[in-house]
DNA sequence: ACGTAATGTAAAGCGTCCTTTACTTTATGT
DNA sequence: ACATAAAGTAAAGGACGCTTTACATTACGT
């Protein structure tokens, strides 16, 4: 329940971080490729800790690559 | 793997706002009363969006309510 | 001291995140 | 046009977040 919609930015700050591959992310954050697809393509929200990495290794905070909305 | 560690603030939150019970807690972001404990116990990590309505609830951003550490 | 609210512990079950494997499609360079 | 890298799709299995139920313990008010 609660209808809500998470959106992220992962794919454009991959390029804007000198054009990482889907799999140098992967690599980065330790996760399997097909995890940053299913991220990237909004199948489903990454867990808390994951978030974590990849705001950091994009060097931005939380809030700067996931979009959360509350449809309340 | 990748020895990581998440701490968490809600349990200091939730009395700094208004002297929330778990219950109430539990009931603003759409969980269960365990879910709440098992968090301020720090059993599991949260989802990411439940790690945002947690934040909103109190009015901070993600990473003020959780702390993550990676030990590279 | 007693009754009630708040918090804590435990365990089974379900759904979702993430992995693994394998194959297909699209882009890029020469 | 061809070879290779990058990205996409799919499906089974394991791990973990979250629920549900039930009971135990601690705090609080009168």
């Amino acid at each position: 329940m609660s209808s809500d919609r998470l959106s992220n930015k992962v794919r454009r700050l991959r390029f804007d971080n000198g054009e990482l591959t889907q799999q140098q992310l992967a690599d980065r954050v330790g996760v399997t490729r097909q995890t940053i697809i299913a991220i990237e393509a909004g199948k489903y929200a990454p867990s808390l800790p994951l978030a974590f990495k990849l705001a950091r290794t994009f060097g931005v905070s939380i809030e700067e690559v996931f979009e959360y909305e509350n449809e309340r």
